[in-house]
DNA sequence: ATACATATTTAGGCTTACCTAATTTTATTT
DNA sequence: AAATAAAATTAGGTAAGCCTAAATATGTAT
């Protein structure tokens, strides 16, 4: 069995990873768990005893393969529940990830299988990120920034890469919403500033740090 | 915040005082959460500092208002997730306790408040027991043992006095379902079984083991 | 290469929630 | 009422998961 704890330091290590490849730091895991970072010192010195990760001293941490798909199975259960309390409770999609912290921790594998079904086996969550299936596997898709495309690219918006609330309720104030076409109408060379021309009607200008969190696929 | 050991001890000590009334006594407790009585003495001593509880060393402990409001909130959520495993996912009612107990310790208003929309304001869950609305209240009925009644008395099946798996497999594998009326055909002297007919149609003999668990009300 | 800053680890401690063994209190039997 | 049994408490201890402060490594700038 593993516990709260471990569960938790094995997501933030497989989401780093992600982000920033190789391996991961101390102080980054510490960060991101917001916990001291001796006491992760301590902590992934166990998790290496019980083979969840590798440690190199001084170097950081890496997933050894059964972390790996107890990390995935973790996010999938986030990543389900999120679809759950947005499609079945109809919550926002700024409102559910707290909620979803606490519940991806629940266990029992049946209960998975037929939240699956109950949801009607989706592939994606609320922000547009992939849900692995029960092995761990998913299908990868070509998502990049819409910041990386130029003036005159037809895109669609598939996903988020920032999750904070700030964020999200700006999408939503701005009425950008998954499955948006997205339309390069022009970029600012000064600020990386883009307008786009959303579903073909409305037109608005988004900041660099917007474009940049954006995820588009091209159309 | 209360802890998740403070809300197993406090749902348990609700529990233990409706079904034995008075004060709940430590080897009581102890056995209830699988706990050593010596933990137990000193955990309750703690929540009696914090007001949870009222605790008369060697007589026992008994919920405060505001324990007592805490645990009807856990009973609640157990309850409410318990009918959406059965109505939504289709589990059955003898495979939920375990889920139910997990997810029963979710902290978010929100969440339970939109949960029990998304079920229709269930009033009992799956098996028969009241569901407190959001300040603790519920309507009693006047449901008895099948075994407090008498030959001729026709009656409604509404819940179960025991919980365990095998007695409900029991039911489930003679197709006694809650809803059924049950009518008393005649009562053995000897061991108090009942010959009883089931919606008018099948009859079947019940152990005074089983009309002991039956709760039913008047037809 | 040395000095300095930053990251990491070590050492020692704390709290929560449990445990066992020993003692004391309460209840029951003779 | 004394003896015995059962229940409850006290005392001392443990593991998990965190902390701070101090020491050591690593990386960067001069």
């Amino acid at each position: 069995m593993t516990s709260l704890a471990e569960e938790n330091y094995l997501k933030e290590i497989y989401k780093l990873h992600e982000k920033n490849g190789a391996m991961v730091s101390t102080s980054a895991l510490a960060d991101a768990l917001q916990i001291n970072a001796a006491s992760v010192t301590d902590f992934i010195k166990k998790m290496a005893v019980k083979k969840l990760i590798s440690y190199q001293k001084s170097k950081g941490v890496k997933l050894s393969e059964q972390g790996r798909q107890i990390a995935l199975s973790i996010i999938r259960k986030h990543r389900l529940w999120e679809v759950w309390l947005v499609n079945k409770l109809n919550f926002k999609w700024d409102e559910i990830h707290e909620i979803a912290e606490q519940l991806e921790h629940v266990v029992s594998k049946k209960l998975i299988e037929k939240l699956d079904d109950h949801l009607g086996f989706p592939k994606t969550d609320p922000h547009g990120d992939l849900i692995p299936d029960v092995n761990g596997q998913f299908i990868k898709n070509s998502s990049k920034p819409l910041l990386d495309h130029k003036t005159g690219d037809k895109t669609r918006f598939v996903g988020v890469a920032e999750h904070s609330n700030s964020f999200l309720q700006y999408l939503t104030k701005n009425k950008i919403k998954l499955g948006d076409e997205l339309f390069v109408e022009s970029i600012e060379e000064f600020d990386s500033s883009f307008q786009v021309k959303i579903n073909r009607k409305e037109q608005k200008l988004l900041s660099r740090d917007v474009v940049k969190n954006l995820l588009v696929i091209d159309l």
